[in-house]
DNA sequence: CGTAGCATTGATCGCTCTCAATTTTTGTGG
DNA sequence: CCACAAAAATTGAGAGCGATCAATGCTACG
């Protein structure tokens, strides 16, 4: 009997798996490991050796400037891969915290090699998969280079929105980020207080509403137009990798 | 007789590629095609079938903002491989357009595809580059999200310096930008007008000079200081890749 | 039930944008 | 090689968006 595999489950979306990907996939999670709120995974500088697959939570990788100032690079939810942006650096490059309680599995560096040695298509997807985080990250870059506060904020809760619907079907238009506006604002470079007022005047224009942290989107259209925001999740065409 | 391949040597400075990794890459490049400064290669939304090595020349990638402003989401130098992010979407998520007069070498997906499943080895090292390049993309949202006009432009100066350094053994501490105020404004988040004060400022200050648009680094410390810059290409751990 | 973290609100400041004019450089055709 | 036009760089003045500083309210958790 093989552990349940959530990268396995994330990959297979986009592409059905052989018996033998899944098992090598579900390999990487042989070692479960709970962290509580807060606590650090992994330090800027640390050496490392390891990979992470998040199977609960939210985890986020970000830098401190010298200022103290921090830039909060990515959110991580069930299913993604972790630290594939370390995986040419000695040192780590970005800090991970764990920003809810979650269990992280974490994986030795060889193991990802051996996986992409023997599993070709695997490597493909994982290579295209990794290029489309680069894709969204070019729109984040847009958002931050070019649009004013109200509109990074649409932007960046209608990208968490459809992340989390990614991989939670019961998601319907409401849902529970779990990130305080501090986190947001660092997330989009933007101060809390005026994450605040943001969240405020959009709540006040119909667009949001909130109920016990949670968020519920009402008015998508407009939110979609006032972000600029293009769901990357469509359009994605995967057909062309080598068939199992 | 194989035709030169840029595109190979960028990758075998990582690591030895064998004689049928070489010529598999070489392939890639066997339909030069000049282009002149200004020529569009790839509009946003059209339909895509192929990618891109840039051999010679400046292109850059970027995005138009329903109100009119540009975000340059990359400036890409001999020897990149150009559209991998597009590699997952049938229609292009942003524009190319070559900055000076270029000679690129298109080729279609699905030779990348039988690339990536005949060697492994170069699928492995594709995902890892791809990686770095999103380490280097987070330290631009970093750059954007949390620092001054003057640090971004310290920081943008200093990883187009390393850039062109990589494949130009030539360059000592000048080099030429060839980008326009405004394209360097477009590319993080400032106005020309700002990038000029900034540029005169950095000049007055012996930071840097300029003599016919070549940029030279005085004082290379101090501008990493400003810039909050780490040189991302140093520190690259290639070994565990699978042997040749 | 007390305390610490988070959200909210107000007042003020300053960095960067906008608008506009001028100079300098680059490119092109004669 | 020069004349002209177009593009780019430079400089100044003024405005606004989002930061900063500061105080208060709220909520969860031990």
């Amino acid at each position: 009997m093989v552990a349940e595999s959530c990268f396995a489950e994330q990959l297979s979306r986009h592409l059905p798996l052989t018996d033998a990907e899944q098992a090598a996939l579900a390999r990487l999670e042989e070692n479960p490991r709970k962290v509580k709120r807060g606590a650090v995974i992994q330090r800027v500088n640390d050496p490392i050796t390891e990979l992470f697959v998040l199977r609960e939570g939210r985890v986020m990788s970000f830098v401190i400037l010298p200022d103290g100032s921090r830039q909060i690079l990515r959110v991580y939810f069930p299913g993604d891969f972790i630290g594939s942006a370390s995986t040419i650096y000695t040192r780590a490059p970005e800090s991970l915290v764990a920003v809810s309680d979650s269990v992280i599995c974490p994986f030795d560096k060889h193991a990802l090699r051996r996986l992409l040695e023997e599993h070709p298509r695997v490597a493909a997807l994982l290579f295209l998969l990794s290029n489309a985080e680069r894709v969204s990250m070019t729109d984040r870059l847009a958002s931050l280079g070019r649009t004013s506060a109200k509109a990074r904020v649409a932007a960046f809760l209608l990208d968490m929105f459809h992340r989390l619907r990614v991989t939670d079907d019961s998601i319907e238009d409401s849902f529970d980020l779990k990130l305080t506006q501090e986190e947001i604002g660092d997330s989009i470079g933007l101060t809390s207080v005026h994450v605040n007022r943001m969240i405020r005047q959009m709540e006040q224009e119909g667009l949001i509403s909130r109920t016990n942290g949670r968020f519920r989107m009402l008015d998508m259209e407009r939110l979609e137009d006032i972000g600029h925001y293009t769901n990357r999740h469509r359009d994605m065409d995967l057909d062309w990798l080598p068939v199992g």
